[in-house]
DNA sequence: GGAGCTATCAGTAAATTTTTCTGAATATGG
DNA sequence: CCATATTCAGAAAAATTTACTGATAGCTCC
């Protein structure tokens, strides 16, 4: 199988939206029978279409209700700085997401805390301890109006 | 149970790593039977810590290689034109995530696809047609250094 | 058009997991 | 110290997963 066909497709679209859902479940929506979906599933596993599978939690519940993005600007660029960078910022494990990015500032990142005060002490204490930060700026989600995993395909 | 214990941190923790874990294997992590492991989990969804199971797919195998990150002010900052905002947004698939700011953007979006041509055809046939935005700033993920759905706690 | 190959599917049965239930042990609070 | 509530282990039933078999359809090359 080195193509997908609508099968293939549609199994995915269920899953990431729903991992819970059994076989048959899927099967039933597909016309088909469990055995089909099963197969399909453990290959889309195995060829990696599938990364894995987790459970979302809900945040606020959890005490993190504050969501921060920043945006990092090095202020020398060498390959060996922005791999310290890269290494440094996946020890923090406030931060959720990071990225390199292309245009004026070098690094985004997604991050979540408790509150205000400790996205302060997040600074303070984490980030500004990383060398060669040069513009470090940051919003605040006031609300979140759309948050998915999925990717339309 | 309106308090969490740490047996219930636990189980989250693990099951937002790795949602295909049966209850027997968590069990054994924490050293319980599998009885008090299910009716936990099942708690925590029933109470709405777990919000969802999911599968992550590989956006590259699916053929969407590119993720831009958009800023985005408005011209007008009536509620209604937040609002109408908002609505519009969630009607374009490409969106995965959209937040209202606070500070000099007023939205964020993380927008997956196909190509950078699909981009621009992303902006001049969907998110132009918006009205009322005043500035649109863009940004293109040229490495993902870290990109997770847990969270720490 | 037909033989041979491949891919996909349905059906079945065993293995595993989920789910429910019961009773024991431990903590809690007057 | 007793009564109550909570948490847990164990067992058994229900459901699902997993592996296997054979049938069918589609495709390719003669």
């Amino acid at each position: 199988m080195e193509i997908l066909d609508q099968t293939d497709l549609k199994i995915l679209r269920i899953l990431q939206k729903n991992a819970k859902l059994t076989t048959k479940e899927i099967a039933d929506q597909l016309h088909l029978t469990a055995s089909p979906v099963y197969e399909r599933v453990r290959r889309l596993e195995k060829k990696g279409y599938i990364k894995n599978y987790v459970a979302i939690l809900n945040k606020k519940k959890l005490n993190r209700p504050v969501t921060a993005i920043c945006m990092v600007s090095l202020r020398y660029h060498n390959e060996g700085f922005i791999d310290t960078f890269e290494h440094q910022i996946k020890e923090l494990i406030e931060v959720q997401e990071c990225y390199h990015m292309a245009g004026k500032v070098d690094f985004f990142l997604k991050i979540h805390l408790e509150s205000l005060e400790e996205y302060h002490e997040f600074v303070r204490t984490k980030l500004s301890k990383i060398q060669n930060i040069g513009v470090l700026e940051s919003y605040f989600v006031l609300k979140e109006i759309y948050n998915t995993t999925t990717i339309a395909f």
